[in-house]
RNA sequence: CGGGAUGUAGCGCAGUCCGGUUAGCGCGCUCGGUUCGGGACCGAGAAGUCGGAGGUUCAAAUCCUCUCAUCCCGACCA
């Protein structure tokens, strides 16, 4: 009889990872996983949305949490929209109905009569269909319109925490679903200068709380025309690189000039007495940042979230093998807990999970590895024997543990919150620094971006900082040929004089293309 | 909407080509016990309209027709 060991080869044996397949193995199907494994949300029976569960509806709490407080600090205030926008209201701007009329929800009837067949269908056909909101500047403009009459009423700083609807073709959790949430801006100013610094200080904050809180390094930047949003006069984005080397925009800004205004005639009497349109602008970021946390930072082992944005920071984990023993680590694990109660770090009130559940030690261990808590203590009978605990973070190696003596636990959780978040941070930011490259000429660019392995892309390519001629032209046929897009043309390239990568004309600066989300 | 594939227990799958016991397996779940400092083990157990409707047949997860859904690849996107 054959005999099978548990032995393998030792030149393919490796650590077991909590996901499978890791990422460098298939990473879409690694992202599914560590949603999955971290329990953040799920595929609901409605085509395209998703359910957001507990610990991922946590980070999205926390994430308008930070940034309300901040656009608080600037002047905005909330205030709500209705979901269903008059398809009369949305035809008023051109280019907007071009970009969204091909992904709406539309309602058409007010109630559902017995079909006869023992079923329903709808009735009440309505005069005007309904367009669920794929975003509201119209909707918004309707209200705008009545609010403003006088250069006394500008600006006028609105924001609104709504879902929207989007039907897309393909979704992915918490990247593209069909509905998501998020939060909208919408600004009424009385110049243009005063709406372009609103717009850019927005991006501003977008890029602040991008590297503050979610510890994602982002490049702010202009979208060139064909990327900008239907009806902007100009798009500002943030955009950040995620493990696969693909960018991700994580936030946009728009410069809406009087495209708006004109539309839904929001005008008002100016300091001279003369009617004019006012100047617009709006922005916003989505679910879709808790998609931008995933990619960035988490590895093999599943979630990787840094401290200011998980829902809860450290796990107590009591590791016992009898009553006697399970009754003393419990009252160290206890006390331990009571101690961080009221306590903060950066500002941020910490949470502790103390899991006594009837598992053994490591299958608790790797629950809290998977769901991204930064911090691990547990507790054993040599641990209570020696007045100490153990402290695991998890932006290091699974099995890395410290001893820490109790009487300075509660510090050295403090301390060690606030340095992971920044060594995160650090991460993320070596990582896309090393996968940036300055390209110069067709071929060198087309190798970036092809994979060695068609069959199998590896992951490859990263941003390439390039010259570009301007035209749309070029654009398109890059996109064709490699799928890559410029993601930006970023605010800090210094003007410097080059070559197109595609058609080799002058250029003026360097953009950054990269393939996309 | 075009091209490809798949629907069998909570999850992942085998069985389908070539119809024939009571539809299996792994993980998970429940109960009991031994365990517990890196993903434990033993024993027992529960759980399935085989996506749906119709047909062929003595007999259908298996063959035929229709239908619904999902996934992947394209066109679109925060």
């Amino acid at each position: 009889m054959l005999q099978t060991t548990k032995k393998e080869d030792p030149m393919s044996k490796k650590e077991r990872t909590a996901i499978e397949p890791t990422r460098a193995e298939n990473y879409a199907e690694w992202y599914q996983q560590v949603i999955r494994a971290a329990d953040l949300a799920e595929n609901s029976e409605v085509r395209g949305c998703m359910v957001i569960k507990p610990w991922g509806y946590a980070i999205w709490e926390n994430i308008q949490r930070f940034l309300d407080e901040m656009f608080r600090e600037t002047g905005h205030r909330n205030a709500y929209f209705p979901i269903f926008i008059p398809k009369s209201y949305f035809e008023k701007e051109a280019e907007h109905v071009e970009g969204f009329a091909k992904e709406c929800a539309v309602v058409t009837h007010s109630k559902l009569e017995d079909d006869g067949k023992g079923g329903l269908k709808p009735a009440g056909e309505l005069t005007e269909p309904y367009i669920v909101r794929p975003t509201s500047e119209t909707i918004i403009g309707a209200s705008f319109a009545k609010w403003v009459n006088s250069y006394r009423d500008l600006p006028l700083l609105i924001n609104q925490w709504a879902n929207i609807v989007r039907w897309e073709m393909r979704t992915r959790l918490f990247l593209r679903t069909t509905e998501f949430l998020w939060q909208e801006g919408h600004t009424v100013h009385e110049s243009q200068a005063e709406a372009m610094d609103e717009t850019l200080k927005m991006l501003d904050i977008y890029a602040r709380f991008a590297q503050d809180y979610l510890a994602i390094p982002v490049i702010k930047g202009e979208k060139t025309e064909g990327e900008k949003f239907p009806g902007a006069v100009n798009t500002y984005c943030i955009e950040a690189m995620m493990q696969d080397k693909k960018a991700l925009q994580s936030g946009t800004s728009h410069f809406l000039g009087q495209n708006f205004a004109q539309a839904s005639n929001i005008r008002f009497q100016n300091r001279e007495g003369e009617f004019q349109h006012a100047w617009t602008t709006s922005w916003g970021v989505s679910t879709r940042l808790i998609g931008a946390l995933i990619m960035a930072h988490s590895d093999d082992n599943g979630l990787v979230l840094p401290p200011k944005i998980a829902p809860s920071h450290i796990a107590i984990i009591p590791i016992y093998r009898d009553e006697a023993e399970h009754a003393a680590v419990m009252a160290l694990a206890k006390s331990i807990n009571e101690a961080f109660k009221h306590t903060e770090f950066e500002g941020v009130r910490v949470y502790t999970e103390l899991d006594d559940r009837d598992l053994t030690s490591s299958e608790r261990n790797w629950y809290w590895i998977k769901k991204g808590i930064p911090l691990r203590v547990e507790i054993g009978p040599r641990d209570v024997a020696s007045n100490s605990v153990m402290v695991a973070r998890r932006d290091q190696g699974s099995r890395e543990k410290r001893s820490v003596a109790v009487e300075s636990v509660v510090e050295h959780c403090l301390q060690t919150l606030s340095a992971m978040q920044l060594n995160i941070l650090e991460q993320a930011l070596l990582f896309r620094e090393a996968n940036t490259v300055k390209i110069d000429g067709k071929d060198a660019f087309y190798a970036f971006f092809t994979p060695k392995n068609s069959q199998q892309p590896e992951i490859h390519g990263g941003f390439a900082l390039s010259h570009w001629c301007g035209g749309s032209a070029c654009e398109e046929k890059i996109k064709e040929d490699l799928k890559v897009t410029v993601r930006c043309i970023p605010f800090d390239s210094e003007p410097e004089q080059g070559k197109c990568v595609c058609c080799g004309q002058p250029s003026e600066r360097r953009v950054i293309f990269a393939k996309s989300y």
